[in-house]
DNA sequence: AGGCTTCGATGACATAGGTCATGGGCCAGC
DNA sequence: GCTGGCCCATGACCTATGTCATCGAAGCCT
């Protein structure tokens, strides 16, 4: 369950929520072959600490003020190679896990899960192995992937705030039918009723 | 900043997620004032352990599953007298620190606040006293009550998930006419140019 | 009682939004 | 080099929505 025989492990905590982060810290301190060697509190200061303090396994939270968990993994094999990402996160989406893997993300996992099931993969991870939250993976699988095209997402992204066709074609250089033949297309492929309802859709399965 | 002369406090721990409230329960166990009697992953729960164990401060998760952590501040006196609640929340909207503050929560704190601050709070509302985060502070007193009569918050609030007015008509027991009245009036105080976009701010604010 | 506000409702009107048919340009796969 | 899919655009058409004027009922304050 604990210590190996090796050095022990440098974990790097990114968090933007300070009670949690340095709970977490504390959590993992109490393990004894784990060892956080930095904390950061957004994206751009993770990288900052992975490059000050070459971890072997950084834990990002998915949603951090300036950037995603996921583009700051994405950055992280150039400023620390040999460093692995793990992503937690409140809510996960199915669309999130994809784009986390693809971003060469080793370790996923929702903040549900229990204190033991972290430590563990942040283990697994270090070894070279992967590790992704069964019941996450499982909605990943039957949710697929996105139905919509690159624009429509596009589209659909600026439609989200409640913004009117107008402004949405003016921020997409594209014409107002357009954006409208995007919209509805959109709103077919996820079964809303209209736009609104296709931005909530859209969300739940972290298309957009 | 450590131990007084009387008992240790003891603390409830209600989040629904394990990770979060696990590595918080770690880190207050740490100060040998505090005592973590119970742990909650739902608001039923809470009220349970709280039944049972007669804490003397709760510490409230602002969203679970099942039901918001300011209903449960609210039926706390009832199933354990004395006992005193503290929420602490990911985002931190104005709205609900004016519920809070009517459902007779004595500590309101975002989980940006450092690891501290928690403790000092428990301390500081088990004395008697209370505490609002500052910065919460200033934006509930800047944003205000909401502008919106009951019927218009109702009215909003159905109107979320992007359903047609129809809808929403035959679900607040409404002819479409007035539901559309009721959008039109919330959307001109919110300053917002449609419903969708009156939905938006309304939720930045706490208001539905 | 009279005045005030809120709620609920109706009808009318202008505009925004959703749908469909159609067409041209572009690029990848066969 | 043909074909099909995606992207962008237009125009027409109908429906949903936002806005306004107006009205009646209920509740509240003086």
């Amino acid at each position: 369950m604990t210590a190996g025989a090796g050095p022990r492990i440098r974990v790097l905590l990114a968090d933007d929520e300070n009670l949690i982060r340095s709970a977490l810290a504390a959590l993992l301190a109490l393990e004894d072959d784990l060892d956080v060697v930095g904390q950061a509190a957004s994206g751009a200061e993770a990288l900052a600490m992975a490059r000050a303090h070459t971890p072997d396994v950084a834990i990002l939270d998915l949603q951090m003020p300036d950037r995603d968990g996921i583009s700051v993994a994405a950055e992280l094999s150039s400023v620390a190679p040999g460093c692995v990402a793990v992503i937690v996160t409140g809510h996960g989406r199915p669309g999130h896990l994809k784009r986390a893997l693809e971003a060469g993300v080793r370790g996923f996992l929702p903040k549900t899960v229990s204190a033991t099931v972290l430590s563990e993969v942040v283990r697994t991870v270090h070894r070279g192995g992967r590790y992704v939250d069964p019941e996450l993976a499982a909605e990943a699988i039957s949710a697929g992937d996105s139905p919509l095209t690159p624009r429509e997402a596009d589209v659909l992204e600026l439609a989200a705030g409640g913004a009117p066709v107008e402004e949405i074609a003016v921020r997409a250089h594209l014409s107002p039918g357009t954006v409208r033949n995007h919209l509805s297309a959109a709103a077919a492929k996820l079964a809303a009723p209209n736009r609104h309802a296709a931005v909530d859709v859209a969300r739940r399965h972290g298309w957009i």
